[in-house]
DNA sequence: GCGCGAATGGAAATCCTTTTCACGAGGCCG
DNA sequence: CGGCCTCGTGAAAAGGATTTCCATTCGCGC
């Protein structure tokens, strides 16, 4: 077959709707960019006919080569593959969707270098915007070229969101990490625990500092000792988990409580103490950080501080469509819940024994 | 400050680097895009110069617009969220970026239009490739329109790949999921197992039905009635498999096992055998399907066929590159694994003794 | 009957880059 | 020493859609 007005073997062009509608090209884009611009309802049925026929698709890299823009989005994270990540991701894609942005996804594995050359590639792709989903990490080379490529982003009028902390302060939309970590750290203090170690994240990420902060905050509030031996700083994952409690474990501080700056930690730290034969709550409790699918299938359960990760997604592509249309949205802070589940557990005896008066803990039993 | 060579406050445009080189736009092209053409070394150092000045960044809109290509690919997937996904997406991706291509994430929800809306934005941005990573969904209308789409997009040159069974047949790349499915009740036979029930996925998707044939094949095989009342279609998801192993115990037929037709679906069950106070795999053993990060860490470990996704991503993503440079790539299968952990064990003596000689058996223990 | 505004449609510029095509200079071979 | 080839560079077109001006027509009030 072929159609006669189809200019050559690739796709039709607004151009070959036009012709086959019998009208100039300003016409046939008036009605299928549904510009404001007033066209009499004959013709409007005749392009309409015309591109159906067609089967035309308005070619998105013009139309953005024009508005200086093309309808995506990309967002930062560290890897897709860890279910924090793609709950935010998915919450971003649900409502970029909605207004008929795409969304690309960059995973930069923590590397500097290759959040930039990210970043770089979303900027010559002239996105809409870019949402840093994962925690800024602070590495002067990253910082330098980061700033020079967003500033000029945003005075082109792309839209740069922070869910999490980066070396340009605060999350624009995001929660306290350190009071959810305050929260979480208090409520094992409230259940009786005194030496209760902590498992953190790598130093140079800035999300990481924020939960550290808040385990020491807690701990000073309580009037308890932050012993270094079990402060731990290790991997954001699984296996930095596994080894961590290992360590803290094994350097034998007494701990009677863990909290893991989050939840692949923990779940790290679970697997470890199952492999070791330490029970999880009777020999020590453990926390984790975020909720992610999967924290409440473990065995036991895993305590943690809830994070609305599809909202804040959601919330952060809503912040960058204003920023779009040129409003100035508030920083918006998300809730976060502390949710108890069967990892945690008030500590044995023996440890109860060294924080209250011995005579009356034996007397009340 | 502000650069006096700038058109505007927008960014630097190649005309903007080519007259502070004071060169014209098509030498700066030519240094810049790293065109063959030869360009003498002063001049090249000029632009290089001018360009790094002005902080110069291309605009893949127009490059696009010109090659009649974006440097994006488009991954359809059902969900993000779900592991499966996400670890094929992540091999896509890591392919994807060595070859200075973006990865568009596109969750389809298994909602037949919320897709053919995907892949018509994709060919409106003039994408280099889609990869259909989720199984393909039986519907009328989605696979006319899809098709129509598809090739357009393939007449225009772009690649499209599916990873999955799909209208269009067996994947281009993929695993072979009737082999697999029928592998690992192979083994389930082999312990003893008589009465298996199944635990498929949607109806309409072409991958639950090419694992549930693998059952039945296994089943048949091995001389064994598939009962129809052991053989439930459910939600690809934990919801449905907690909801489907529930609905098999109760409806009481003496399974001793039940193979699930993917990971989410067993990890559902896990979830309610242990609820149900079902020992698992005293009383029952469970099986998966793809191995997914996480279906080790369940408590006991769950027994699955273990599919290399990232690795399948990353075939599948040199697939497309194949095909866009112009080569006609064979069809590549890619091996899988059956990886016995805790969840499966021999059915307990009471189901053996139907089907083994009660004397010899007793005999022998 | 004249003029004015609304309605409608077209011509052309614009966005930015790549890629022919053309041109001049210089080197080499015959 | 002339013709030819190579090298280096520039001018201009192309790619597809939008949008700013204009131009035309029609209806209507005076």
């Amino acid at each position: 077959m072929g159609n006669l007005f189809l200019t050559g073997r690739g796709m039709a062009s607004i151009i070959d709707v036009a012709r086959l509608a019998g009208v100039s090209p300003a016409t046939a884009s008036r009605v299928l960019s549904g510009s404001p611009h007033a066209v009499s309802a004959s013709t409007r049925q005749q392009v309409e006919a015309a591109a159906e026929e067609l089967d035309f698709v308005p070619n998105a890299l013009a139309r953005g080569l024009l508005k200086r823009r093309a309808p995506i989005v990309g967002v930062i994270v560290h890897d897709i593959t860890d279910p924090y990540f793609s709950e935010i991701a998915r919450g971003i894609e649900d409502a970029a969707e909605a207004s008929g942005h795409l969304v690309i996804i960059c995973s930069s594995d923590r590397v500097p270098q290759r959040e930039e050359s990210y970043v770089r590639l979303l900027r010559s792709m002239q996105a809409a915007a870019i949402l840093f989903a994962g925690s800024g990490i602070r590495d002067a080379g990253l910082e330098e070229a980061a700033a020079r490529h967003l500033s000029a982003m945003e005075r082109s009028g792309a839209a740069i969101v922070h869910l999490s902390p980066s070396f340009r302060g605060p999350a624009l939309v995001g929660v306290d990490n350190v009071a959810g970590m305050a929260a979480i750290v208090r409520s094992l203090v409230g259940m009786g625990h005194r030496r209760i170690g902590y498992l953190g994240g790598p130093e140079r990420l800035y999300v990481a500092a924020d939960r550290e902060r808040g385990y020491r905050d807690a701990m000073n509030e309580a009037g308890l000792a932050v012993d270094t031996a079990t402060v731990l700083r290790t991997t954001f994952d699984v296996a930095g988990g596994a080894d961590g409690v290992e360590r803290l474990i094994r350097a034998d501080a007494g701990v009677t409580a863990v909290a893991c700056a989050n939840d692949l930690l923990a779940l790290g730290a679970l697997d470890r103490l199952t492999e070791l034969g330490v029970s999880v709550p009777t020999a020590i409790s453990v926390t984790g950080f975020d909720d992610i699918p999967g924290a409440a299938r473990t065995a036991p359960g895993l305590s943690t501080v809830h994070l609305p990760l599809r909202d804040l997604g959601r919330a952060g592509f809503q912040h960058a469509e204003k920023l779009l249309s040129g409003r100035r949205p508030h920083r918006r802070e998300l809730p976060f819940d502390v949710v108890l589940r069967g990892s945690t557990a008030a500590p044995r005896r023996a440890s109860r024994l060294e924080i209250t008066a011995p005579a009356a803990l034996a007397g009340a039993r």
